[in-house]
DNA sequence: AAGGATCGTTACGGCAGCGGATTGTTCCCG
DNA sequence: CGGGAACAATCCGCTGCCGTAACGATCCTT
């Protein structure tokens, strides 16, 4: 069954959970990062530049540009793809996966103080 | 009862819903400015700017800011307080009542299309 | 072997946000 | 009534992201 959810209780979500994000010093990626993010590590791979950016509806250098940032943050790698070497293939990491595995608990305890 | 959730159908609501953010041209707001603009439209009135810069945990810049933005998209109003000239009195506008609900209605529209 | 196509990156100029410090009003209290 | 406190706005230099346009490397086709 799907989850059930008034709008209200959308809107309480999205404002509790934006409080936590704000108040949390973790750096707080733009959307189109963190949009990025649970791509790479939600859908199957390979993923690809080219992939992501069209996967989201934005220009390559987007995508290039925050695989730089979450990079330098340890929060996806890159690789080479040695069969086509014209691409690169975007990896998951150990801290990838604890920041989103986080960012999902906190979601999680968010709904379950929601008001009914 | 409240809004039960898995880690990871939370980390698809979030997928989903920065997949419609980013493609939606929509002017898309950081994520301090929308957890100002949420925190204007769900906490009581009166809200002034040192209020929400402490009750969010940042400088009133950031805050003034954050209202000139968001003031020139008129998702926002400001007012001076009558009472106490000192304030500012940040008002509510038709448009962004329309934004957050809009906002509020794709949430429930992705966690329904959820699967369980 | 060569031309063009594809891929990711980089360069560029511009815009918006940031923290910290300062300013100008307005209020409050001794 | 006068000096300090409180409040919002502004200024400063900096950083990071944006879109467009190039670029180098690699592949594919003929």
């Amino acid at each position: 069954m799907a989850i059930e959810l008034r709008p209200s209780q959308a809107l309480r979500l999205l404002h509790e959970l934006s409080l936590v994000q704000v108040r949390d010093d973790a750096p707080d990626l733009s959307p189109r990062q963190l949009a990025i993010l649970l791509s790479v590590y939600l859908e199957t791979p390979p993923h690809t530049v080219r992939g992501l950016a069209s996967r989201l509806g934005v220009t390559k250098p987007v995508v290039t540009r925050a695989l730089d940032t979450m990079g330098a943050l340890h929060l996806v790698s890159r690789r080479r793809d040695e069969a086509d070497r014209r691409n690169v293939i975007i990896q998951r990491t150990v801290e990838g996966a604890l920041y989103l595995e986080k960012l999902g608990d906190q979601v999680v305890a968010v709904a379950r103080a929601l008001p009914r």
